[in-house]
RNA sequence: GGCGGCAUAGCCAAGCGGUAAGGCAGUGGUUUGCAAAACCUCCAUUCCCCAGUUCAAAUCUGGGUGCCGCCUCCA
């Protein structure tokens, strides 16, 4: 159906992209833990994926995207302790941020999103169903899955349990307690037991809360089913989140759980990963203040996803002056009618396949066609080759040195409503935020319009000065002569 | 200690056997009342180092050096 090729951790190899279901496909992505803002680096991941979804629909799947949100977890019920506050209150705080950055990078929501709280009598069952194949093990209250009982243990980030046993002996040993309690030190637990006064569940092992690794299993299982064709998330979650999911899924079902494996890499500051504990983050939020969701967008696509991208103030800027072009070249595109479900399309909750009508019609049209072909064709290649964005971005440039060195407008027009397209299946909306003012900037004008107005009324050219005041009033703004003195104006 | 990855211009970053994309910054011009934007021009004989394979290597192999990630929560 299409040529695209993906890179899979589980085989260390690029390999042709071939659904289990002819034209379907179903992809699952690990999503946030909500105890805290998100920062750059959850940005691009989900941005990441957000680029590869959209691709896939584009590529003419029939594309189902589930991405969970855990909401209950040690750290919330932790930072929760530590603010005071409900911890499901604050799940649904940071729940709502997540959105709310989400939302305003154009990060079209998932499919189904599913929340762990929502899953626990499934999670059950499925523990349940675990300790019956002989699985897992239920003690002290916990519950763990016997790794030693599942034989490809290790497959996704290869290493063999003998290995893991070995590399992992120094930090096993100072968990004392849990040695008393697990046959192995690999295993993991499936099932925390808690103290009553904790946020938790009444299990068959007593009261509780689910393991981390348990909530997607779950969920895979019964959005999507037993084998699913693409799983994803950060590479930190190779091991052992998602080696423990496959652990978990393919010991009850006897089936593959994921077909491709694809991981994005991280965020860097100086040439270490940012992260909350090394407190060289930069909040979405913080990010957005000073730059434009296309800004940030292009700075995470500059990089291919599984590259580390380091972050610096120059870099930032660098992709801020880059957007500021591609804007200026798309500002070539005429709003009318054919086009505006083209360029619409940048904004979430609307894909385009390739072969809609409005790129299609783009591509065919005897004025510029053969411009947007190659547009077409480069984007194509490289999108089909493991999602080369970075490529991608440089046909988008290509297209912009065309509209800016078109004589004639119509052609640029053209070409223009195929950068914007295009740009769209990458998320990039080439909103035209340049022309946007906040209302600080708008005052500040005002008064400097009334500056120039002063300056008239000192000259006595009336007639300027009518003319400044006309024009405010024309704009709902109401200028009011103070004897002596500045002018008051007020928004009518 | 175990496992994995990365080293390409001032910065960011593609390329992964066929003779160095793209963005930013910078250079010299054109344009402009002056700017900005735009246009034209220039900007890595070379891809961390050393060997090797090959007609051909940034790309493959071996050996160094440096950096990073995972193994504990992590996008």
């Amino acid at each position: 159906m299409s040529g695209l090729k993906v890179f899979n951790t589980l085989t260390s190899k690029k390999e042709d992209f071939v659904p289990l279901q002819a034209g379907k496909v179903n992809l699952y992505s690990c999503g946030p833990t909500v105890y805290d803002l998100s920062h750059l680096g959850h940005a691009r991941k989900e941005i990441n994926f957000d680029v590869i979804q959209r691709y896939i629909r584009f590529s003419g799947y029939n594309l189902t995207y589930v991405r969970n949100i855990t909401d209950i977890d040690d750290k919330i019920i932790n930072r929760a302790r530590e603010v005071d506050e409900r911890t499901e209150k604050l799940a649904r705080r940071f729940t709502f941020t997540f959105w709310k950055d989400m939302d305003a990078l154009n990060v079209a929501p998932p499919d189904i999103e599913p929340r762990a709280t929502e899953f626990i009598k499934p999670m059950m069952a499925f523990v349940e169903d675990l300790i019956k194949k002989g699985h897992a093990y239920a003690s002290g209250g916990d519950v763990y899955f016997d790794v030693l009982s599942f034989k490809d243990y290790g497959k996704l980030r290869k290493q063999s349990i003998e290995d893991l046993l070995h590399g992992a002996r120094d930090q096993v040993r100072s968990q004392t307690e849990l040695k008393e309690i697990k046959k192995n030190p690999v295993d993991f637990a499936l099932w925390k037991s808690a103290p009553t006064t904790e946020m938790g569940w009444e299990s068959p092992w007593g009261w509780g809360r689910p393991g981390w690794h348990l909530e997607c299993s779950t969920m895979i299982k019964h959005a999507l089913g037993t084998t699913i064709d693409i799983h994803g998330g950060g590479e930190d979650l190779i091991f052992p989140h998602h080696e423990n999911e496959i652990a978990q899924s393919e010991a009850l079902h006897d089936q593959p759980l994921a077909k491709y494996w694809l991981h994005n890499s991280f965020v860097q500051v100086d040439a270490e990963k940012m992260s909350k504990s090394l407190g060289n983050f930069q909040t979405i939020q913080s990010v957005l203040a000073s730059y434009s969701p296309d800004t940030v967008r292009l700075f995470v696509l500059q990089t291919h996803y599984r590259s580390p991208i380091e972050f610096s103030g120059e870099s930032v800027e660098a992709a801020k002056a880059g957007t500021a072009r591609l804007l200026r070249a798309a500002r070539y595109a005429k709003d009318d009618e054919a086009h505006s479900s083209v360029l619409k399309n940048g904004k979430a909750h609307k894909y385009l396949s390739a072969d809609h009508p409005c790129l299609t019609s783009l591509r065919d049209n005897e004025q510029g066609g053969d411009v947007i072909r190659k547009l077409h064709a480069d984007f194509v290649e490289a999108m089909d080759n493991d999602f080369n964005t970075p490529q991608a971005i440089s046909a988008l440039f290509a297209v912009a040195d065309l509209i800016f060195s078109s004589k004639d407008e119509n052609l640029a027009a053209i070409y223009a409503a195929g950068l914007k397209a295009y740009a769209g299946v990458l998320g990039l909306t080439l909103t035209d935020t340049g022309k946007i003012i906040d209302s600080q900037t708008g005052a500040q004008l005002v008064e400097r319009l009334l500056d120039l107005r002063d300056a008239a009324r000192a000259n006595k050219d009336y007639k300027q000065s009518d003319q400044i005041r006309d024009t405010l009033q024309a704009l709902g703004i109401k200028v009011m002569d103070v004897k002596g003195g500045r002018a008051q104006w007020e928004k009518d």
